[in-house]
RNA sequence: CGGGGUAUAGCGCAGUUUGGUAGCGCGCCUGCCUUGGGAGCAGGAGGCCGCAGGUUCGAAUCCUGCUACCCCGACCA
């Protein structure tokens, strides 16, 4: 195609919206627009981009048995109040009504709407397994869209729904899908790696995994051995209780002043003690119950852990009256002695504490040599922090590594969860029904480009892998004038279109610090220059994008030179 | 949902305090000129100053209400 003809209107200042990097070069690339907040025009460039993850995903599906179908984005409450999800998903869910009244939501995820086609088209165990995809938009009403393609209210999903007969060929379809998401970010030339993760709202029996493209911008954070193949999202990390060497011989509970110390820090200096010696005393509000949260004090509460351990709906701080109103002082003096009509959960760690220092319910007052056990009870003792670098691998015992991510993928063994909501099943093969056993892949095909970026770019612009590129080659003449360079730059593009190369020609009459400008924001792999000078040599100059190297190429030699770069560099990501 | 901020040309912004009918840079169009890293000169197009009320002889500017968008927070006692 010809750059003069194509869309692709560039902007030599960055929109004041723009905050990521990701979002900030689409922009500027012109791959996107904005619609609304957290809703984007796709122009042809990410259309491109969105084809080519879009395929590879298909092809590595299809290859798993997979069968594409689509559905609808407008789905009834009433499936989703037979799930019981009307309810849950709150204000995540894009609601809407009909004429009549009929209540209806913008589809934020499919497993109702596939389970109910199954339930009714799916007779006999000889019919699975049964892998059914969709690559649509989906629709999440989040709370605070940002990041541009991040994190939008409006995305493209590639969702993949697996109906087994029972946990093992189940836990087979798991595995396929895992099998496949590891090719398909490998394809689409990235640096990603699985975690396991929490199962959150989606929530089913099995295990999960998300996959992480590794970059620095990442909102996720993770944890990863370098000796063995562990690896976790924080937010699941186990953690095993540290034994930090506290003066062992117990002593007795003491109160002493603290004026003014209200936070850990404060304390920990007021008291010439260390972090570590503290019990950290949280109240939450955990769905309408107030409970007592306890960890070290050099420890953070994970939140996610906590909601797990109530099964709960909302895991919330609660407020400084709640907590004045339960414990008769402020936040920074609460601590857990006294404390007998709430629950107390504590982390792994915190039994293990000798002679701590913890609040004393009263303003300007902590306990000295706290004992757990001894000076107050606790009802639940369970991990309930978050893991730090350093800590030892659960699995071989190494120092973790930790590193941020953005997770493009995740996958689901959901188990009977929904299929006994929406009493799915088929008839085994001693011909009794037998509830289905399902599992869900999704892919964030719109999220998975826009993290390409953050991993793959610089201070001129995006450097695309090959394979996600939206074109693999641009032609740059660098003086339309020069009827010589002209002929060669035609004749370059017309024989790369022949050979099937996805090339550009850059034929706007703009000078060349313009062309060579946009070349780079936008990120062709591959750029070839056409000037007269080299081209009296009977050269042109091939510039490598990602490293900057340049390499002069006889003009008869450019055409195969080109398509043996391009091959190499797909193939080299297992194209 | 809480707090803060912004809304003026396609993009980035000034003008608002002190009311007098809109400006700068980039981009866009025409011409000349230039041609290996966002050139130069000349001419030009483009704005319901977010929306709706109000005050005033007169409102981008003051007042009221609304809407949209952005940022921070909703995590540590």
């Amino acid at each position: 195609m010809r750059v003069s003809q194509l869309l692709i209107p560039t902007l030599r200042e960055t929109p004041a919206e723009a905050e990521v990097i990701s979002h900030q070069l689409m922009y500027r690339a012109g791959f996107i627009r904005k619609t609304a907040a957290g809703v984007y025009t796709y122009l042809p460039l990410a259309h491109r981009v969105i084809q080519k993850i879009s395929r590879i995903v298909r092809e590595e599906m299809d290859a798993k048995g997979g069968q594409e179908i689509m559905l609808p984005i407008i789905q009834p409450a009433e499936l989703w109040q037979e799930s019981g999800r009307w309810a849950v998903y709150g204000d995540e869910m894009f609601r809407l009504k009909d004429r009549h009244q009929r209540e209806f939501c913008l589809g934020p995820t499919h497993e109702e709407v596939v389970t109910d086609l199954v339930r009714g088209e799916v007779r006999s165990y000889k019919q699975l397994p049964l892998l059914l995809y969709q690559i649509q938009n989906k629709y999440r009403d989040e709370r605070r869209p940002r990041f541009g393609l991040m994190r939008g209210r409006e995305f493209i999903m590639k969702d993949l729904y697996s109906f087994d007969r029972d946990a093992a060929n189940c836990k087979q379809s798991y595995a396929k899908m895992y099998d496949a998401y590891q090719r398909i970010f490998s394809r689409c030339g990235l640096s990603f790696r699985p975690v396991e993760a929490d199962a959150g709202a989606i929530g089913g029996t099995g295990g999960t995994h998300e996959f992480m493209v590794l970059a620095d911008s990442g909102e996720a954070g993770i944890v990863y051995c370098p000796q063995c193949d562990y690896a976790a999202n924080v937010e699941k990390a186990e953690c095993k209780p540290q034994v930090k060497a506290i003066d062992a011989t117990p002593s007795a509970k003491e109160l002493v002043a603290t004026p003014g110390a209200k936070t850990i820090e404060a304390v920990t200096k007021f008291l010439h003690t260390e972090p570590e010696c503290l019990i950290k005393t949280l109240i939450y509000r955990i769905d309408a119950k107030l409970v007592v949260v306890l960890v070290r004090g050099d420890r953070e509460v994970n939140e996610i852990k906590l909601n797990n351990v109530f099964g709960a709906m909302t895991v919330e701080l609660a407020s400084a009256q709640e907590v004045n109103q339960l414990c008769k002082c402020e936040t920074g003096y609460v601590g857990p002695v006294g404390l007998t009509e709430v629950e107390i959960v504590a982390d792994a760690e915190v039994p293990l504490m000798v002679n701590a220092v913890c609040g004393a319910n009263d303003n300007g007052y902590h306990f000295k040599g706290i004992k757990p056990g001894r000076d107050f009870t606790i009802n639940q003792v369970v991990d309930l922090r978050t893991i730090e670098a350093g800590e030892p691998c659960p699995k071989c015992g190494e120092p973790l590594a930790t590193a941020r991510g953005i997770e493009v993928g995740q996958v689901f063994n959901l188990g009977t969860t929904y299929s006994e909501k929406l009493n799915a099943k088929v008839l085994g093969e001693n011909g009794k029904e037998q509830t289905l056993y399902m599992g869900c892949y999704g892919i964030g095909v719109t999220r998975t480009m826009a993290a390409a970026i953050e991993q793959n770019y610089d201070q001129d612009g995006i450097k695309w892998p090959m394979p996600l590129a939206p074109f693999q080659v641009v032609i740059v003449p660098v003086n339309l004038k020069e009827q010589a360079v002209v002929d060669a730059a035609e004749k370059l593009y017309a024989e790369l279109l022949k050979q099937r190369v996805e090339v550009l020609i850059d034929d706007r009459d703009e000078r060349p610090g313009v062309k060579f400008k946009d070349a780079d924001l936008v990120g062709y792999p591959l750029r070839v220059t056409i000037g007269a000078k080299t081209l009296q040599d009977g050269n042109v100059e091939v510039k490598f994008r990602a490293t900057g190297q340049v390499e002069f190429v006889p003009v008869e030699a450019v055409v195969d030179f080109l398509q043996v770069q391009i091959a190499a560099q797909l193939a080299s990501c297992g194209n």
